[in-house]
RNA sequence: CGGGGCGUAGCUUAGCCCGGUAGAGCGCCUGCUUCGGGAGCAGGAGGUCGCAGGUUCAAAUCCUGUCGCCCCGACCA
């Protein structure tokens, strides 16, 4: 029982906390190429179910998958103004294949934008042609300075979707679809509160129009980008020349939206969930959601608690009450030579929402004894009827990690600041989700970063507004154009 | 790219200042006893001390160089 056995807790240091918990709850672990990183399979496990959901979304909201190739050439990049200036400094290029200098040299993807409109205009001549509505899973390379695992790799996992419309208003639908689609998501499955609204311009992705977001706050009470769907406009149409004939049989440039998330998503939830004994994963993403701990005192104890343990798994896995395509996730942990002691510690390390333990007792006494992750609650549950029972208080888990998310979320916002002063004041402080006035000034945006590293999150959506609106710009005293949440981010 | 730290067994590291047969804990293997919150005992396997030079009778240790990784900052999903 020593104490390096335990993580470093959150208020010690968040950072190795977050570092220690990925690598010893075995979600990733480095590779041998600085700043890239292996998702190892508890970790896939979740990225797998995140691109379940996700992907039924996508295809409910008729979407279709597609895929593009990796490589793109290098001139393609440089078509799209700001695009170029956004993503030149973290290409990653190849100037050699087989043995010999390129002709051009192919930009390994930062995004797909550039060689997936090319194709979009080989694909469109008439108005029939759209919309296209195409989504694609990929890696993407992107040579950042400063990686941190899952938040931050050179490489990563993604999914981005691609789609062209006849008009200005069509785009705008969509884009605001998928913002939809990913607050959904965050909220009913990572059970992640996000604020919604637009990105400022110097926030904007390279090239767009507009940029909606999904805000998270994570635990050290700093923002994380979850995710942002992308108002293209025009201009992607234009560099691509991805044109097409209207009914009226006049030439028009096509709109466009682009929207991602990534596996960043894994490192949100982490952040967002997780607590001292490691990680807890919302039921709803969990690989496995239900450990059961057969308990024995003697050796000739040990088939008959084993065997009372596969039935109960039996039992769970039989029940089709959430529909048949969507049994319950169960494992036992048989081995023998641990102490069950051991293996509750190495199950909370790796965030399984449920564990059932079974021993002699509880055979008697017909029940299985259950330990909750997310508040280490526990308490007998009837045999009798138990995969229903335990259904149920997996729903209220998921409710209950999503409400104290919220709960924190709330507690760290800080509404009607009104004094730059108190303003750096929270800034040097804890931090937080400030909300407050501004000028709309891009100036004033840079200022503030340079002074306090926090940044305008989102200019969020009416229903994440403070009931009256503030008069003034936080730093200038000038009217206020928007309300703004300010914050440090990842 | 600036600042800091670190490279010794799978992991965490001691030893380095002051050169002289490389040690521990965890983990792993075998056996016995254990088993309702991180087991105990006994035995065992595992190391070109990041790499390359140099100094020396002798280098993990001193010197020079080099490579890599982590953390903090500037840049970013």
């Amino acid at each position: 029982m020593s104490d390096d056995k335990k993580l470093t807790t959150r208020a010690e240091d968040f950072s190795a906390w977050y570092n220690e918990l990925v690598l010893r709850s075995e979600l990733a672990d480095y590779s041998p190429v600085k700043g890239s990183m292996v998702i190892r399979p508890n970790g896939y496990g979740i990225w797998e179910r995140m691109q379940r959901a996700l992907d039924d979304m996508f295809k409910e909201s008729g979407h279709v998958n597609a895929y593009f190739p990796l490589f793109i050439p290098q001139s393609f990049i440089a078509k799209e103004a700001k695009h170029v200036e956004g993503f030149a400094p973290e290409l990653a290029i190849v100037t050699h294949g087989g043995g010999k200098e390129l002709e051009e040299p192919l930009v390994v993807r930062p995004t797909s934008e550039t060689i997936i409109y090319h194709m979009y205009a080989k694909w469109v001549q008439s108005y029939r042609d759209l919309p296209i509505l195409i989504n694609q899973w990929a890696n993407v390379v992107r040579w950042e300075m400063r990686t941190r695992l899952f938040l931050r790799t050179l490489e990563f996992l993604w999914q981005e979707g691609h789609t062209a419309h006849a008009t200005h208003d069509e785009a705008e639908a969509e884009a605001l679809t998928i913002l939809g689609i990913y607050r959904k998501f965050a909220e009913e499955w990572m059970a992640m509160p996000v604020l919604t609204g637009l990105k400022s311009d110097s926030e904007r992705f390279a090239g767009a129009l507009r940029t909606y977001c999904i805000e998270a706050m994570m635990q050290d009470r700093k923002a994380l980008q979850a995710g942002t769907s992308h108002n293209l406009g025009q201009n992607f149409a234009k560099a691509f020349d991805l044109k097409f004939q209207t009914e009226k049989g006049e030439e028009a440039f096509a709109w466009n939206t682009s929207w991602g998330v990534s596996t960043r998503l894994v490192g949100g939830l982490v952040m967002t969930h997780g607590d001292d004994n490691g990680l807890v994963t919302p039921p709803k993403l969990a690989p496995i959601e239900i450990v059961i701990v057969p308990i024995w005192k003697t050796n000739d104890e040990r088939p008959a608690m084993v065997e009372a343990a596969m039935k109960l798994k039996a039992e769970l896995t039989g029940w089709t009450g959430r529909g048949a395509s969507d049994k319950l996730r169960v494992h036992v942990d048989d081995r023998e030579g641990i102490r069950s002691g051991a293996k509750y510690y190495e199950w909370e390390l790796r965030g399984i929402p449920l564990r059932l333990e079974l021993g002699p007792k509880d055979l008697e006494k017909g029940s299985v004894f259950s330990a909750r992750r997310d508040t280490r609650a526990k308490a007998p549950i009837p045999r009798d009827g138990v995969a229903e029972a335990v259904a149920r208080l997996l729903d209220t888990i998921q409710a209950d990690m999503f409400a104290a998310a919220k709960a924190r979320r709330e507690a760290a916002s800080i509404r009607g600041v009104t004094s730059y002063d108190q303003f750096k004041e929270i800034m040097a402080g804890d931090g937080g989700f400030v909300y407050a006035g501004w000028n709309g000034d891009p100036a004033v945006e840079a200022r503030v970063k340079e002074e306090t590293k926090a940044t305008i999150r989102v200019i969020p959506v009416e229903e994440f507004r403070s009931a009256t609106a503030p008069a003034k710009c936080l730093v200038t005293g000038e009217p206020a154009k928007y309300e703004v949440v300010w914050a440090k981010a990842y």
